[in-house]
DNA sequence: AAATCACATTAAAATCATTCTAATCTGCTT
DNA sequence: AAGCAGATTAGAATGATTTTAATGTGATTT
């Protein structure tokens, strides 16, 4: 027998469906299930190894094509911003915020900075282009 | 019989020797044409696939795997910058001052903005670090 | 100038992230 | 409940890069 009170689960559910519904995708149980693993919490920095992970220590499956699609699609409605790594995977960010970021020189690990932290003066964009976006990455190395 | 008096191509060769020899690395055949390719004209961002073309073009051949290794020699000893780029080739630069980029969106193209350009208050690095570079890509869409 | 040795180059296979394919499945509307 | 557009799937394909294990080559020593 199936309780009716909606157990926090169910409801983490809902919201996320109704997230992705606002965002104009279809609420599958896939992208639930990675929007849950994605704005649940408060991870921020993520690749598609590392939602795999994820998916296999929640003891779920999902092909490896569906975990790009999913990102491509989060990125294309706004739920995820994509981020320059070091190495050479494709990397997404949950703040989808302007700000910029650290990159820790040997581990590869991104911390934001938010864009109030320090202030720049634009170059001008050549004639015939506009600017779309500026990324400022400040590699570090232990001191 | 061999001429005596040097070429303009044997000349660009010594050239190109005694850089490689400067910068540590001992001026093998591939070496120096690679260096002659990148250092001669003022060719400025190049990858792997680039390079391939030039040197098939020179009429020559090398080894995919030499010209990777070199690429990574030359960035080693800093007689190339690895730089951020739209696409998944990794990209050098052979200017290697300080110096950020305009990323061309739908071609991938880059183009060299001086730092003089404009100037970037930094963020303070986090405790026990320091900072080791700051790449600045502002990414340029057709008005 | 021959011998030597560390380092380079090589072709081919291997790897790794990502994308494609073609078949099957599933939300959603009727 | 039926039908359809769109989503998911496993597995094959792709493309950039790296590894492997063998052979070749600069520089140094004899």
């Amino acid at each position: 027998m199936k309780s009716v009170i909606p157990t926090s689960k169910d409801h983490n559910e809902l919201d996320m469906a109704s997230m992705l519904r606002q965002a104009g995708l279809r609420p599958t149980r896939q992208r639930i299930l990675l929007a849950s693993l994605l704005f649940g919490a408060e991870k921020c920095h993520v690749n598609a190894e590392t939602l795999a992970s994820l998916i296999a220590q929640a003891g779920e499956h999902m092909a490896t094509a569906t975990i790009y699609n999913c990102l491509h699609q989060f990125e294309t409605v706004g739920l995820l911003q994509r981020v320059p790594s070091g190495d050479d995977a494709i990397m997404f960010d949950t703040n989808v915020t302007h700000h910029h970021h650290f990159l820790i020189a040997d581990t590869g690990e991104l911390i934001d900075i938010p864009v109030t932290d320090f202030k720049t003066e634009l170059p001008q964009a050549p004639d015939g282009y506009e600017i779309e976006s500026v990324e400022l990455v400040v590699k570090l190395r232990k001191t």
